[in-house]
DNA sequence: CGCATAGTTGGATGGTTGTCAAACCATAAA
DNA sequence: TTTATGGTTTGACAACCATCCAACTATGCG
């Protein structure tokens, strides 16, 4: 299980997170981390139907930005996202855009 | 006072929305608008030192994602806020990003 | 070792973005 | 009506983005 170069808390940026979280399958992934706890690259492939480099493409983004945490266990990479940290530095944010997502139409 | 274009309540995108925010200068506009009231193109421009019309596509950009109200009194454009309409459609999103905002470096 | 599996990387592509400058439009004042 | 002012629109441009495909890397299993 080695940890992978993730930003440090402090130094999580508003914009990035912002940016990260604006795109659909971006945001649908991070919904169901939100739900299922954690996911692998290929669970992401299969479940948004886009290309695993397309998926992978969008955990390097949510994980520079400091929305997931990577680490890998065997030849399986784990997603999950940094509810503490991102409630540390931004209180609230993660939560109301959670709950946004459950927003019907 | 004529009103302009804007999205309904019930169609502003959550997508959209945080796209809207991701960029320091409109985040800037939003911080500014949320202490101030209310903003002209104008001011935008000279707060920020960006030119009018980069202004005028911020203006723009945060208009049709439903952020802001623009009403038009005389020759200037006045923008305000849709912190009602915000959080009637994703609670506690704005307020946590705007307390973010505030957070330092 | 050889093979399969899980992800990453690089290239290609079509599309979007942020920015400025210049031209344009609309409103108010002289 | 002419002039000044506040914003918008258009064009241009460089940068970035989401996507796919193909090739590559890395890990674990026979």
């Amino acid at each position: 299980m080695r940890p992978l170069p993730h930003p440090a808390t402090g130094d999580i940026q508003l914009t990035e997170v912002l940016r990260a979280l604006s795109d659909p399958v971006r945001l649908e992934i991070v919904a169901r981390l939100a739900s299922h706890g954690e996911m692998t690259c290929g669970d992401a492939g299969d479940a948004l139907g886009v290309h695993k480099s397309t998926a992978s493409h969008h955990y390097r983004i949510l994980r520079e930005a400091g929305v997931v945490l990577t680490k890998q266990e065997g030849r399986l990479k784990f997603m999950s996202l940094r509810r503490e940290d991102l409630d540390d530095r931004f209180p609230g944010l993660l939560d109301s855009v959670l709950s946004a997502t459950h927003a019907v139409a």
